[in-house]
DNA sequence: GCCGAAGGTGAGCGAGCGCTTAGTGCGGCC
DNA sequence: GGCCGCACTAAGCGCTCGCTCACCTTCGGC
């Protein structure tokens, strides 16, 4: 869990599950490769050569340039439900649960920017029966916020008028943050984890300490 | 202003400024294909077929591939940046402004979702010197947003702690929206630039009207 | 000590790319 | 009416792409 080893361009996070090693390498090279010119302006070639091999390895180990994408984006989708899910599923009210999925997801987009780059801006590279399962995936992470959202606003912890659009609009703000973030900026990961927790709990209209905290003292709307 | 032949397939929308017409017909074409399938995997070849020449043709009226990318975006970012002077320097409360400034560019965003994700979303695939042009334009375009935060802020309108991360997040909201907005979806870009407005109001603390009327009864759905 | 599989390489294939060039059709000016 | 110049095309150049194939190296099992 160390930041050190994150930020040193590797961002080793989930890719242990990859075997055997010269696949997880490649897995990683083309992670970096697709975040920094995106899929169609990255060869083989610089894939291969960011991993030290040769471009025909690629091939023993991927069947086609698109399995590798395939692959990158099917793990990052299951890590981005895995995160959501651990905070959805937690004690606590919906508030809390909703500042928690918010700064963990964000948190994830930002630390993990250049994978979180490729799985949700490099879906439309993929064919379509590789789209539609990556899309039956972000369905269930829509899922999961709605979820949070609909519970804090039957039980009148939220005001919401549109539990559909402000879902969307809750997705937006964390996922474009794969688009902005800066690993040499201003902000941590956590900071913008934060700020972004207190903004989504300000649009449902949360009520609780988490959302006075951010203002001043303490009262009103 | 018509909402009718926007959504045509053409969002004809500011492109009358090019000229001639062959180089328009061009340009749009280019947007098209760009906003499908991207900058990279979109081939010369497509674009001149698509406005009904041979693929020469194109480069009588532009030097290269990336010229026509280079020219779409800053058309587009210039009208970004007018959408977002004219809601700011209109007369009214900093609420109001907001309000206005973030509906508009929703609108924009989701009416001209072609033209708004290649302007968005293919700024990488420029060249250094282009790149740092249209850069500048965008720090322009934060800055017309920031402006109105900061003096919501100072008037004691707004409730903001950290000012400069509520504009890069009110940005995010607006941008965003031409990655997800469906042309065939259930909201028209009426509905998304009202309904964001409205959470914008709420992200920023603003404790006019307009953020009330999301609580309860007048009004809307 | 030999063998087969697994993992890797160097050379290169057909295709399609961005872009060029020589030539064509045609409207406007003297 | 003759000619120029502009907009456009057909053909294709040189290059790089994704991917393949014949061959090489390493190494555990017997």
């Amino acid at each position: 869990m160390s930041t050190a080893e994150e930020t040193a361009g590797g961002e080793a996070q989930a890719w242990g599950e990859v075997t055997p090693d010269a696949a997880r390498r490649l897995l990683i090279a083309a992670v970096e490769a697709f975040a920094e010119r995106g899929y169609h302006a990255t060869t083989t070639r610089d894939i291969a050569g960011r991993a030290g091999m040769s471009p025909a390895a690629l091939y023993i180990h991927y069947k086609t340039k698109e399995e590798l994408l395939h692959r990158i984006s099917r793990i990052g989708h299951e890590k981005a439900l895995e995160i959501l899910r651990t905070a959805s599923r937690r004690e606590g009210s919906a508030t809390e649960r909703l500042a928690d999925a918010v700064s963990s997801f964000v948190r994830w987009h930002a630390g993990g920017r250049t994978t979180a780059r490729v799985v949700q801006y490099e879906l439309e590279s993929l064919g379509p029966d590789a789209r539609a399962e990556i899309l039956a995936l972000r369905r269930q992470v829509d899922g999961e916020v709605r979820g949070i959202i609909e519970e804090g606003a039957r039980s009148g912890e939220f005001e919401v008028v549109d539990v559909h659009g402000t879902t969307l609009a809750v997705l937006s703000l964390c996922i474009d943050v794969a688009r902005w973030f800066n690993v040499d900026g201003p902000r941590t990961p956590e900071q913008v984890g934060e700020l972004y927790a207190d903004l989504v709990l300000r649009m449902v209209g949360a009520q609780g300490p988490a959302a006075a905290e951010a203002g001043e003292p303490p009262a009103q709307r």
